[in-house]
DNA sequence: GAACGGATGTTATATCATAACACCAATCTG
DNA sequence: CAGATTGGTGTTATGATATAACATCCGTTC
């Protein structure tokens, strides 16, 4: 029942190395600015690989950051759970499976059909959590 | 423990009272149509009140919309969580105490301390579920 | 070889959001 | 009262994110 992988083409290739080398999320305009030079050189192609990946289940859309990240189980998602650190900008993706089934319980109460679920976490991660004892430290910078 | 509610300044009141006349997510540029030739004129004003309400949490932002609700339940929330739907945009504010605590709870796991809590489900409500019966519906434009 | 699907290139533009600075009014504070 | 501080606003300009529309190319299928 995995879905069938297609075969990405270069330029989607190329994109999904770059974001798991990252291994943080890059913005479109990130790749892009990586991709110049490789006969890349324009928005739409870059949004078009991200398509095709995240259709994929290769790469996630963190709508919080406006960012993109490569998925770090490459299952075929529908759902999604990201910690996001507003210190230093660690971003984690969390798998929890009675959390989806909950999710899916809630919505079904009201008739609601999901097909995505995200779920996005801000605040603190761990270590900045503990740097962060009463000297009120500056937040990571967008 | 109810967190102190400021005073409203005119523009605050007259864009929180625009959106729950909307009863709907509107975007920051729609506010701004609405309220060109009442003296607003730019986007920051409209932004800067955005900013104010959400942080007293009278308003929420919607991620994966780039827009703005009025919080269906003003308490003061460092959680929300909307069921969007894709077909005909009704977005619905769901509330559940369970959900917040285990959302904490798998955070808290890695050590993770979340000071803000989103959650979007994409989908199809009820009614449009419904009506989504084998002939494909065209989703609702964008 | 015509038709098609999928990817790309290219130009232009739409949409969302903030920086930086000036001004004003209300409220403290010495 | 004078000066400082805070919060809101106006204004101009710009930055950042995303898509529309159209042309081309290439491999597959019929």
């Amino acid at each position: 029942m995995t879905a069938r992988r297609q075969p990405l083409s270069q330029t989607q290739t190329r994109v999904l190395d770059l974001l798991s080398a990252a291994g943080r999320p890059l913005s479109a305009y990130d790749l892009l600015g990586k991709l110049r030079g490789e006969g890349v050189n324009a928005p739409p192609t870059v949004y078009r690989a991200l398509d095709k990946l995240v259709r994929e289940g290769l790469v996630h859309r963190i709508e919080s950051l406006n960012a993109f990240v490569a998925c770090s189980t490459p299952h075929h998602h529908d759902m999604a759970t990201f910690a996001i650190c507003d210190h230093c900008g660690l971003v984690t993706e969390l798998t929890d499976r009675p959390l989806q089934d909950q999710l899916a319980a809630i919505s079904g109460r009201s008739g609601f059909h999901a097909t995505r679920m995200m779920v996005e976490l801000r605040g603190h991660c761990a270590a900045c959590a503990a740097k962060a004892h009463g000297h009120g430290a500056p937040d990571h910078a967008h």
